[in-house]
RNA sequence: GGGCGAUUAGCUCAGCGGUAGAGCUCCUGCCUUACAAGCAGGCUGUCACAGGUUCAAAUCCUGUAUCGCCCA
């Protein structure tokens, strides 16, 4: 290796540093649109509509995960050549909104009525302007290829009018309708949920019974209850018909205590004997169970609270009592009464309000609902037909499945103000002046058409006041596919991008979001809103927990990006997805924010930076383009390093295409820096070294050919840092073009040749074998020592002839001699065997014999054991009968090389 | 109670019919003029347990155990 040392450009320093790398390309590809979408633009389209965050959050390690993702998908198949398009956007998170903006309210001692509905909305949108940026601009920091002059917000004005059409529209087919239901009551936030905003938490509480006397005080009858309060509201007790010990008083009534009501005692087959005493107290309007026994039996339907979860007037006494309160107050009265008869400690699950992280309250009132089941039946169908939508992994296939079937009609009303209000206008005038249950109304796209709607029913002199309250969220989210580009109108976008290819997103939000938008998808639009599925899992902790904000164990990923940078986060992450769908876990340490994973990437990134500086000062100041593409005779490590190559651009497409990210991440790690770094560009160092010529050429020409493929390869996990070295590579101004558009690598299979590859193994093995026995040796790494190769094998001998120079460098040989396996081998030696050479290092005087004899008898001892195990295989008629034909052959050569082995290791012991 | 997932090297995880791998950690030696965020070499496994299918099981089947998630 001579020559002169080359030198340093002066911009690429020994270590990168993406703090400034990151920050510039992602300004630069702002600036200059390089994502935006242009549907005119030919190739097939590939869309994403990304899952709109939270409008109050912040960046979270799910979020993180989540971009970094989609991110490497819609980068790759744009390189492809898809007219691709990635749209972001926020939610407008009704509840949380209006919660943050309560909170701030009440600092000022004021309440949102005090301002009233249109300046509390005023306040909200200027909340919105000053704070809603902060996700979005987090998201900015990860590099995301998204086309942010599409960015959208769920109350923009189109969305709004998506909202007001398909509301209109479902209403008009009898899809949404207004009616008297128990729903779930949010005490917290003052409002409805639906039945996917609660969540059971189990709770140590008490079962309490209590003694209802017989009406006709012949006797009495034993209830046990988890919420005593309630039973200001009890208008029945059930039994269940098949228990004996209750069958004559079927029919009978109680005096509820407290209240002197007479109740019935009801037979329903829904009542378990086995629970508590085997009789229950039924409160209708307090419990769904009770909700349809009530309406089973005709049973009344009480009251007894107050929607900020204090008891009312229905409640006698207790009424102004919170509904806790309420509960020991009521315990009291009973035990006074002589009513209680025991309390048992009960471990059971209450629902609590997702947002408001209260006890949900059942409470009967009037909403608005959507009729699921006909839409469930057509997102179920196209399910069972058309495997559609396509979900990777294929297990959540089920999960959604069995939701879509077992859905109940959907809440869709919320008694906030910060949300589409819900286009409905009573006639006020009908009913007294005011909005009641029975009042009538008319659904509308405007307020003008609904005047026009009412006029013509109620007379000219019709007053009408709009419903005061805003949709669920999640109803504007579930038409976010088709919102966002346009619909109702039939834009352009629509025609190009919809439906969307793939929606990438956790498992934990396919109730929430998933099922919604294919169930209005399907029936608004007629069509699927996206082609698959993709179910990432979630990032876990340090400890393999769950992060979350209550638990206050999350990792904040712009820490991590700190310290590391965009990239090596986002590879870390992306590498860690082995199996699709599995949860990763991230190592951390709390007290210096450290990560070993991230840390690795970091590592991976800074290797790369290192090789492409090593290439570029060896391509003497030319770019891949002036150098040409390897041509002419090449050299075997040529001729490897491009079979290797292609082989990995096949596989790294194939693993993208079926959403192996993990693995094409981790492929394109090993190629980079084990084949690439720690063989070939030491392999051409002879060359690359030497003097001017063909050859050097040549290596510079495959060198060049690699590490720009690599580039392109890598440019969709690692973005920022393949741009940077891209432009360098091969010269482009900053502001030219960039590696994010240009073509992905393809895979030429005339220079994929898998025997080469085999038989460049054994060179490599060769050279691990040399570098082994001197490191065994205690040789000093700079001296350098005569090699004796010895083989009866032609082929070998072929190779390694071929290979000489090459073992020569990388073996820090004096020489390396190839000779029959006769040929007299030196009497002091140390010696290892590979494939059936025998590798052989002359060393007069200088070996340890004992140590030496220990290590080849070691491994005798497994050469031994594999001829045992392979001609037991082989002498198993079982296996020679049915095992296919390159199986046998395998074991067969498998145990020829063993046993070439066993014999030259025997010689080597016979001779020490 | 029902469903799903996990259980493989000290740690984090691949492999999913042909006889065990990676990264990190650890140990040894190297500042070899791309990289010490590096290079070279090395150690480590009844593949949770018990049965079964098969010529062959970490891999398929049936149970069991432990942990986690979802639904009731």
């Amino acid at each position: 290796m001579t020559g002169t040392p080359a030198t340093l450009p002066p911009q690429l320093p020994p270590q990168y540093d993406p703090s400034q790398t990151e920050a510039k390309w992602q300004a630069l590809w702002e600036k200059n649109h390089v994502f935006q979408a242009d549907p005119s633009r030919e190739g097939p389209a590939y869309c994403v509509v990304i899952p709109p965050p939270n409008v109050t959050g912040s960046l979270h390690m799910g979020h993180a995960f989540e971009a970094s993702l989609i991110d490497v998908l819609i980068r790759y198949q744009r390189m492809k050549g898809c007219n691709t398009l990635w749209l972001p956007g926020t939610d407008h998170a009704s509840i949380a909104v209006q919660t943050i903006l309560e909170q701030q309210l009440k600092a000022e001692g004021k309440t949102r009525a005090d301002l009233g509905r249109e300046q509390f909305l005023e306040r909200a949108w200027q909340w919105k302007a000053e704070s809603g940026g902060t996700i979005v601009n987090q998201q900015r920091r990860l590099g995301v290829s998204v086309d942010w002059t599409r960015e959208r917000f769920t109350m923009d004005e189109g969305l709004s009018a998506a909202v007001l059409e398909a509301f209109t529209r479902l209403y008009d087919e009898g899809l949404i309708y207004r009616g008297n239901y128990l729903v779930n009551w949010c005490p917290a936030s003052q409002s409805a949920v639906s039945d996917v905003e609660v969540e059971n938490q189990e709770v140590n509480g008490h079962l309490w019974h209590f003694r209802y006397p017989l009406s006709d005080r012949s006797g009495y009858l034993e209830v046990a209850t988890t919420r005593p309060e309630t039973m200001l509201g009890d208008t029945g007790v059930a039994v269940n018909p098949q228990d004996d010990r209750y069958k004559d008083y079927i029919g009978k009534t109680l005096t509820l205590p407290l209240v002197g009501r007479e109740i019935p005692i009801i037979a329903d087959d829904h009542v378990d004997p086995e629970f508590g005493t085997g009789c229950v107290k039924i409160t209708p309007a307090h419990d769904p169970n009770d909700f349809e026994m009530g309406q089973r039996h005709g049973l009344e339907f009480i009251t007894v609270m107050n929607k900020d979860g204090s008891m009312n007037g229905n409640a006698g006494q207790f009424e102004g009592l919170d509904r806790f309160e309420a509960r020991e107050a009521v315990v009291q009265a009973l035990e006074a009464a002589g009513n209680l008869v025991k309390i048992e400690d009960y471990t059971h699950s209450v629902p609590f309000s997702d947002r408001g992280k209260v006890p949900v309250e059942p409470l009967l009132s009037t909403q608005w609902f959507v009729k699921i089941e006909p839409l469930a039946q057509k997102a179920l169908s196209k399910l069972d037909d058309q495997n559609s939508p396509d979900f990777v992994p294929e297990r959540w296939r089920k999960v959604y499945r069995n939701w879509l079937a077992n859905l109940r009609d959907w809440c869709i009303s919320r008694q906030l103000w910060w949300g589409h209000q819900i286009p409905a206008w009573y006639a006020v005038s009908e009913t007294g002046g005011a909005i009641a249950d029975h009042t009538p109304f008319v659904v509308a796209g405007s307020e003008a058409e609904a005047l026009a709607k009412a006029q013509e029913k109620f007379g000219r002199e019709v007053q009408l006041e709009r419903d005061p309250d805003v949709l669920d969220t999640w109803f504007s989210s579930g038409l976010w596919p088709f919102s966002t580009m346009g619909w109702p109108a039939q834009t352009e976008d629509l025609a190009r991008y919809y439906p969307t290819s793939t929606l990438v997103t956790g498992f934990d939000i396919i109730f929430f979001w998933v099922a919604r938008m294919t169930m209005m998808a399907e029936h608004l639009t007629g069509q699927m809103p996206f082609q698959d599925v993709f179910i990432h899992g979630l990032v876990l902790d340090e400890q393999g927990k769950k992060m979350s904000k209550s638990k206050g164990n999350g990792i904040d990923p712009l820490a991590l990006i700190d310290k590391y940078g965009t990239d090596s986060t986002r590879y870390a992450l992306i590498r860690e997805v082995a199996g699709a769908g599995q949860d990763i876990r991230l190592a951390y340490d709390r007290t210096t924010d450290e990560s070993q994973t991230v840390e690795a990437s970091r590592n991976f990134t800074n290797k790369l930076w290192n090789a492409s500086r090593f290439v570029m000062m060896n391509l003497g100041g030319q770019t891949p383009a002036q150098l040409g593409e390897p041509s002419g005779e090449l050299e075997l490590a040529d001729r490897w390093i491009l079979s290797r190559f292609h082989q990995t651009v096949q596989e790294t497409r194939e693993q993208i295409e079926r959403y192996g990210l993990g693995e094409a991440a981790k492929g394109l790690y090993e190629f980079t820096w084990n084949d690439f770094c720690d063989w070939y560009i030491e392999l051409s160092k002879g060359r690359t070294f030497g003097p001017d010529g063909p050859e050097k050429t040549q290596a510079q020409q495959v060198l060049a050919y690699v590490l720009e493929g690599i580039h392109k390869l890598l440019h969709p996990f690692i973005p920022h840092i393949t741009e940077e070295l891209w432009h360098t590579l091969t010269q482009t101004p900053a502001e030219q073009t960039y590696v994010a558009v240009q073509s992905y690598p393809e895979s030429d299979p005339a220079w994929i040749d898998r025997e080469l590859e085999i038989d460049f193994q054994l060179l490599i093995e060769t050279i691990r074998t040399v570098r082994n026995l001197r490191a065994e040796a205690g040789i000093k790494p700079g001296i350098k020592v005569p090699v004796l190769l010895q083989t009866e094998s032609d082929r070998e001998a072929k190779i390694l002839t071929a290979g000489q120079i090459y073992i020569q460098n990388l073996a820090k040989a004096e020489t390396v001699t190839i000779a029959d396996a006769n040929a007299a081998s030196p009497q002091q030696s140390i010696a290892g065997v590979t494939g059936t050479v025998q590798v052989s290092i002359p060393l007069a005087g200088l070996i340890d014999l004992d140590e030496l004899k220990t290590k080849l008898s070691k491994n005798l001892e497994k050469v031994e054991k594999e001829i045992k195990s392979l001609s037991g295989r082989l002498n198993n008629p079982g296996f020679v009968n049915k095992a296919p034909a390159d199986v046998i052959d395998g074991a067969k050569a498998a145990l020829a090389e063993a046993e070439t082995q066993a014999e030259i290791l025997r010689d080597r012991l016979t001779r020490l």
